[in-house]
DNA sequence: CAAACGATTTTCT
DNA sequence: GAAAATCGTTTGG
C-alpha cells in the first residue's frame, strides 16, 4: 500500500548499537509497490536471493547495497508472498546526533548528516546485515511518537533515481514533509 | 566463470 | 556542473 509511505512521516526510526541509541524522525519516503513496478527490484515479479526478503510479511528490513558504497534502508509493508516496500529517504535527527555525526565522519551537523538515503543508514549504523531482521524484535524499531503530519504539509513527488523504470518513474510514490530542511534533493548535495 | 550495472554521495574542475 | 568511487547482485557465455 502507497499511503502506508505517507503514514511513516513524522515517526521515529530508532536503531540501538549496543548501549547507543540513535534516531530521526522520518522527512522522506519511496513506495516500491510490488510486481507491476518497474523501478522495484521485484518487478515483474522476479525472486532471488537479494530480493527475496521483499517478499516478506510487512515490518521486515530490507537493507542493500547501491553502487557499491551505500547501505540503502527499506521496510517490507504487505503480507507474505507480496513485495511492497518502503524505502527511507531523509530523516530529521532526534538522538545520538553526537554519534551519527561520528559514523558520518562530519564535525558539524547539517542536513547532510541524515538527508538521503545512503547518508541516513551510514548515521542510523545500518548495513546490509541487518536485513531481514524484523522491526518488532531486533534493535531496529519504528516509533510513533505522536508527531502530527498535516495533510497540507505531506508533499507527494517523482521519485528519484529511477529513470530506467519508464512510465513508472512518473509515478508520485515519493512523500516528504514541506518545509523541512531534512529532506534530500538528490542532487548536488554539498556543503 | 566473467562482465555489467545500480532506489547514491562525494569530490574535483 | 560533471565524473569518480566501489562491490554485491544479476545476467550472459
Amino acid at each position: 500500500m502507497v499511503s502506508i509511505a505517507r503514514d511513516l512521516l513524522g515517526k521515529v526510526l530508532v536503531t540501538r548499537r549496543g548501549d547507543v541509541l540513535t534516531s530521526v524522525m522520518i522527512t522522506e519516503t519511496e513506495a516500491y509497490a510490488g510486481v507491476g513496478d518497474k523501478a522495484s527490484h521485484a518487478y515483474g515479479g522476479r525472486r532471488t536471493a537479494r530480493t527475496e526478503v521483499m517478499y516478506r510479511e510487512g515490518g521486515v528490513c530490507y537493507v542493500f547495497l547501491c553502487y557499491g558504497i551505500h547501505h540503502l534502508f527499506n521496510v517490507t509493508t504487505n503480507r507474505d508472498g507480496v513485495p511492497h516496500a518502503i524505502l527511507i529517504r531523509a530523516g530529521e535527527p532526534i538522538d545520538g546526533v553526537e554519534t551519527m555525526k561520528g559514523r558520518r565522519g562530519k564535525t558539524n551537523a547539517g542536513p547532510t548528516l541524515t538527508a538521503g538515503p545512503g547518508a541516513l543508514s551510514m548515521a542510523l549504523g545500518i548495513f546490509t546485515a541487518d536485513t531481514g531482521k524484523m522491526l518488532t524484535v531486533g534493535d531496529i524499531w519504528i516509533e510513533d511518537r505522536g508527531i502530527q503530519i498535516d495533510r497540507e504539509q505531506i508533499i507527494a513527488d517523482t521519485r528519484v533515481g529511477v529513470a530506467y523504470a519508464g512510465d513508472d518513474a512518473l509515478l508520485p510514490y515519493r512523500f516528504s514533509i514541506a518545509g523541512n530542511r531534512y529532506v534530500s534533493k538528490a542532487k548536488g548535495l554539498t556543503l
